[in-house]
DNA sequence: ACAAAAGTGTTGCAAGTACACCCATGC
DNA sequence: GCATGGGTGTACTTGCAACACTTTTGT
């Protein structure tokens, strides 16, 4: 409940609109695939775009990108970090709109929200408003970020094999990667508890499943030991 | 002049105001400091804050950021990068406030703006608002981008000393630099001109000037071969 | 000649890269 | 027993860290 402008004598009026856009990261099949809902109003009416509503009062902008991506998706606990916040004036025809834009990464299998699908990069339609520059922008950070930080985990399941990891990275980093010198280094961050189990899949040797250690992690962090953003 | 909000019918009512806030480091002395100003009004009169102020209508927020810092404190022609918004419903007790926070480094000699004072990191006094928080995040960008990226450079005068530049970074990062190490990976960036003349200050060997080359920072950023977030 | 800062190379270590074969399992 | 992907070690190269002396100038 809003209380009048009078209220608040310190305060200017602005006729500026905040809204909280995500781009939602998954891995499917083997690609990158980003969530896209198509806009059944105008202005882009038709046009396919990035997930995102508008802020609410008493809510902060972590709460309302979380909030907005489950009203429009129905994804929940999804990993969430604030990205950039674009103010162009012209970015909305209807008026002043200025978009926080999250990042989110979702783990397999990642259901599809009705009005929604998931995109692959390759084919990419024309985006509303400048959510092509949003997407740019996202994807440049998802890749400087996976080689600092163990963000990738974020788009695997709870359990997985060392190959599902690499062959995440290799689809994010668009090169591949050597299989012995990769599993050295992931190994020697020492984030991983192998499990008992093994996936067991397909006629061939299984391979073991890992889980990832978020408070060997934390304690990384803590140390100064990782490069975090 | 903004039209009505009935002129958007798509567009929600929002009280949500929209400011751009400014940390402006500077090194001074062989200090790193932080611009200042003392809030004439409430809430937190008296208090010293970041300079900042409430975005206009038509502008970018980019524009918005250097608008408002030259009103505040004079200075123009200053590096500026968008750091983080801040959007916290609390953070400003007349309302909801969410403030993008922009990065400004200045070269020496600054000026010290009327109601403005350049703050050492040492002795920072109580902060208005969530400023405090913000000073910290900035302050981390701030070395962790200079380990990745020649930002220093915006700190110096147009025209450096190797030492001058060694300085800053120990100054910044907060602890000593092997003189030969720096010096070798300095100039193996190949972004430095070396100029024919020298700085003659003191009894003792002048040392060589420098420039930093843009266009070459640009061609290895484009190549790829630097991280530039 | 001496005080003061500028300038300069080498060595050891750690991390990264390149590279090829045996192992366990299902069919 | 063979096809399929899982799992492992070693040599080379490169970048980073440690370390001390000579050079140039002003006084």
């Amino acid at each position: 409940m809003p209380r009048p402008a009078s209220a608040r004598p310190n305060l200017p009026r602005q006729e500026i609109r905040l809204s909280v856009d995500t781009i939602v990261f998954s891995l499917e099949g083997p690609e990158l695939r980003v969530l896209l809902v198509r806009r059944p109003v105008e202005p882009f009416a038709g046009r396919e775009a990035i997930p995102g509503g508008f802020a609410e009062e008493g809510e902060s902008l972590d709460a309302a990108a979380k909030r907005v991506l489950e009203t429009e998706t129905g994804l929940r606990d999804v990993y969430l970090e604030q990205l950039y916040t674009f103010g162009d004036p012209r970015r909305d025809p209807r008026g002043r709109v200025v978009t926080v834009a999250y990042i989110a990464l979702v783990r397999p299998p990642a259901p599809t929200p009705r009005d929604g699908r998931w995109a692959t990069l390759a084919a990419l339609p024309a985006l509303a408003f400048d959510h092509a520059r949003i997407l740019e922008y996202a994807l440049q950070r998802l890749r400087y970020k996976l080689e600092y930080t163990p963000v990738g985990f974020r788009l695997l399941p709870e359990e997985f094999t060392l190959k599902g990891v690499q062959d995440a990275y290799e689809t994010i980093l668009g090169r591949s990667l050597d299989k012995r010198n990769f599993r050295r280094k992931l190994l020697s961050l020492h984030v991983l508890r192998p499990l008992a189990r093994s996936a067991r899949v397909g006629a061939h040797r299984p391979a073991r499943l890992y889980r990832f250690d978020e408070q060997k992690w934390e304690g990384l962090k803590e140390k100064g030991n990782v490069f975090v953003f």
